[in-house]
DNA sequence: TATTGATCATAT
DNA sequence: ATATGATCAATA
């Protein structure tokens, strides 16, 4: 690998301390009022800060790097579960996982940690330290069995079978303006259908995991 | 309280 | 309509 994914480290641990606050005036940025209204808010002005070309068209924000926030509590656990990618319904079954977006994606990922919490105020959340992450062995095998099983269960025209819960890390949830928003698939003879979009996602207690690797507790 | 299913903004 | 950036809010 080349160092820019170092280089990228350096600076985004440059930014650790800093609130969203300062980091948004440092860049010109407004910042959102109602925190309901600002759901993409910090991923982008962390994009702003490391110098990520917002329209990129490439796999992921970086050439060699895929940017990811991870709001983590007082404690430094993920508050939330972590967006991958879209699944492409009607090619699902025909992409393995070495070709899948999901593993192009999480190739290697730059994690900013974002102090947040309902009695943290946005401006005032922080920058925690980011670390850079590429999978193990056994991560990759835990991604790639349940990427298998998803695909496997989709193929056979079980989609509206699958839920949240399946998945040991991976797993398949709904992503749409809304429950009503639907987008073309087909059933097990290729006859056309309307469904929720949904998309991959890193289970919360999978990224804490990454986040124990990385920044392991210190005395 | 952790997790699932639903939702919001921005850009192409 | 699709993709990227995610977090919200109802439920188990």
């Amino acid at each position: 690998m080349s160092d820019e994914p170092r280089a990228l480290l350096g600076r985004a641990r440059g930014l650790a301390g800093f609130t969203l606050g300062e980091l948004a005036a440092a860049h010109g940025v407004p910042l959102p009022e109602a925190p309901t209204r600002s759901k993409g808010f910090v991923g982008r002005l962390l994009e702003r800060a490391l110098g990520a070309s917002p329209t990129s068209t490439a796999m992921t924000d970086f050439p060699e790097c895929e940017l990811k926030t991870l709001p983590v509590d007082a404690l430094g656990r993920p508050r939330e579960s972590t967006f991958v990618c879209h699944v492409q319904l009607p090619q699902l079954a025909e992409i393995g996982w070495d070709d899948s977006r999901v593993r192009a994606k999480l190739r290697r990922v730059l994690f900013v940690p974002i102090e947040t919490g309902r009695a943290l105020a946005q401006p005032t959340r922080r920058v925690g330290q980011a670390f850079l992450w590429e999978m193990s062995t056994e991560q990759e095998a835990l991604l790639r069995d349940d990427y298998a099983l998803l695909a496997s269960r989709v193929a056979l025209g079980e989609l509206e079978r699958i839920d949240a819960r399946w998945g040991r890390v991976l797993q398949l949830r709904p992503k749409a303006a809304n429950a009503r928003i639907r987008v073309r698939a087909h059933d097990l003879d290729g006859a056309p259908v309307r469904v929720l979009p949904r998309a991959f996602y890193l289970r919360a207690q999978f990224t804490a995991a990454l986040l124990r690797d990385a920044l392991p507790l210190r005395a």
